[in-house]
DNA sequence: GTTTAATTGTCAATATTTTATCAAATTGTT
DNA sequence: AACAATTTGATAAAATATTGACAATTAAAC
């Protein structure tokens, strides 16, 4: 029986790195790694990785650590992608092809079964061998391939009412690349990737730090004198 | 004189996002708006929404609310985009060309100087009337140009190497696609997407709702039992 | 086989973030 | 012009997250 306090926001965020760091232990060829070791390398306290892993389950060994291998297939099957998921692209585009054309994704059980689009022109081209359909036959399809998930990669001024049909023809998440926030039912996962939050964000943080440069160049300067 | 004390990164983060309803709202042509209406649009607290702004000053006026078009220039201030962005694209592949395709990018301040990619069959190539140059070039375009950002969409093999060219040739920030973690001199700001991070979160979020939907169903029939 | 060193998982202590509360100020109404 | 309704900004309280400390356990050394 699963133990049902619910898991932090924070702690879920930090899993697929956990996962990316152990994956390239695994590629150095390294066994087993202690939290101390980790945590050096990931730049957080170690404190907070055993925390976060015991959040799932003792997975480590005391005087020894955690077996890279091992830890590594928990995260996956934790985070669930031990599992097939099916996923469609809405909006093949630049950024739509881009996220087709990522071969890790397929590695790690998302499987692009369908990509969709309005434009004449691309509907019938074939990306990573996945054919660009006209967005009439969404619902049958989804239904049909048992799609999961839907990757929204198209303007915003199209997302809420594709967002809506996606709904209502069953899928269970949205990953939603379309500048805005989406509003479907409680129990659809919509996981944002807003590009211009995070350049702005970015902005922020290049200009506070030009702020504080310019800061201690005049405190500099003003000791001088 | 700016008050010193450190704004969390929780709040940065959730500044884009205040600054995206509040352009909402001016498009709509609503002129004010109080933090309670606000937090209902948002789905935040109306407490969270005033916090938040404190950190930077009084925006507000008691009995009033906000103004809706001097909170969002302020907001752009605080965020840094009433200034101009001079930004490289590395990496010309879909990814790259679909960030170059992003008309909005260029309204908020941030130029696209050039892109760069070292596939000989993109080179010379023009997206968004901006020319695509081998790699060679990098340092002495960075300098000449002024260029304080660039966005690395380029596979994860080559994003250590490049990273370092950048920071050599004084970049100020890197928006980084590849799917790892650089490191760089702690002047230097690295905003990461990381693509694949965002889909395992994704993919933890649905699993943890099928179990849930199981767990349920199974409950239920345990009582008709 | 015993001892020492290493390391986890857990609990307690800190630190941070979020939410609630309310006096003071302002607007709009009568 | 007085009064009721709003609404902020600030402070306090509550909730959450992170870090520190250490007993219990294991591995490795001798």
């Amino acid at each position: 029986m699963t133990d049902e306090r619910q898991i932090s926001k924070a702690v879920i965020a930090r899993l697929p790195r956990y996962y990316r760091y152990l994956g390239d232990l695994m590629e150095e060829g390294i066994e087993r790694i202690s939290s101390n070791e980790l945590s050096a390398r990931m730049k957080v306290t170690a404190s907070q990785i055993r925390q976060d892993l015991n959040n799932f389950g003792g997975f480590g060994q005391q005087g020894y650590g955690y077996n890279v291998r091992y830890l590594y297939n928990e995260i996956a099957r934790i985070i669930g992608i031990d599992r097939q998921h099916n996923i469609i692209i809405i909006g093949a585009g630049n950024l739509g092809q881009a996220i087709a054309n990522y071969a890790n994704f397929e590695k790690r059980g998302f499987m692009i079964k369908g990509m969709f689009d309005i434009n004449p022109r691309l509907i019938g081209l074939v990306v990573r061998g996945v054919e660009i359909r006209g967005i009439d036959d969404l619902e049958q399809f989804i239904i049909e391939n048992e799609v999961q998930i839907a990757a929204l990669t198209i303007p915003k001024s199209k997302a809420p009412e594709i967002a809506e049909r996606l709904v209502n023809a069953g899928i269970k998440a949205i990953w939603n690349f379309a500048h805005m926030d989406l509003s479907v039912p409680e129990d659809v996962v919509v996981e944002n990737v807003h590009l211009s939050d995070s350049l702005m964000r970015l902005s922020y943080r290049v200009s506070s730090m030009m702020d504080e440069r310019e800061r201690k160049e005049k405190e500099r300067l003003e000791k001088e004198v």
